[in-house]
DNA sequence: TTATTACATTGCAATATTACGATAAATATA
DNA sequence: TATATTTATCGTAATATTGCAATGTAATAA
């Protein structure tokens, strides 16, 4: 099908999934990366940087801008886009307290 | 295309990316929070907590056992599915290492 | 006004993912 | 042995994602 059944699940666990969706292509990884090194940055440079088509890159940082982990400022007929701050936190402490579970088995026959 | 161009990017990237991509769905995110509540856990439990049909479960504890962040052993005619501690520290570290930039914007004219 | 530049959007083709019924495989039980 | 139980795999339909050429839009420069 292709299609996700988001209504079995409880908000959280649709959220984690839809930011890490975000997170699961290695041009979004490297756009951020990049952004980070950069401080600043824009589209045009990204598509000399990662070799990927303009249009392409445009809808990668779409989909970075759509979950708030970037933000764009106009620069004249360029964008200036980097990294939000407060997201780029909110999701660091979301992925922080999912893996800060207590994950050890109490019972000899576990694993 | 559907295809990810995975030449262009960095060993690391493709790497989160594709574990990323493990997490970017709510089933498996259910899975894991239940398997770390259980301590231990069966493919045919998931059934009835998750709703979805068997061979959709077991084709998600196929993905995550895929990454290795699960581990399963046989139990009778049941599996036996839990947690691999050393790659949940892993991956915990993994994402950990990428947050953990500093994001700070040096310029003033930077967003 | 007419380019030019930079980015966004649209419309597709190719491929990937999700879900599940059917069925296979493996073990346990009667 | 025959049957039930549990999980894995296969095949397939529906939907989503990726990538890009073409085009649209908005600001600047000539």
């Amino acid at each position: 099908m292709g299609i996700t059944k988001t209504d079995l699940f409880t908000v959280s666990q649709n959220e984690m999934a839809s930011i890490a969706k975000v997170f699961a292509h290695p041009a979004r990884i490297a756009i951020m990366e990049h952004l980070i090194k950069s401080n600043a940055c824009i589209n045009s440079d990204l598509v000399s940087e990662l070799g990927l088509a303009q249009a392409t890159i445009s809808q990668h940082l779409k989909e970075l801008k759509n979950i708030g982990v970037l933000q764009g400022t106009v620069e004249g007929t360029a964008m200036n886009y980097c990294i939000n701050p407060e997201k780029w936190i909110e999701i660091k402490n979301m992925f922080n307290q999912f893996f800060d579970k207590n994950i050890a088995c109490n019972g000899e026959d576990c694993c």
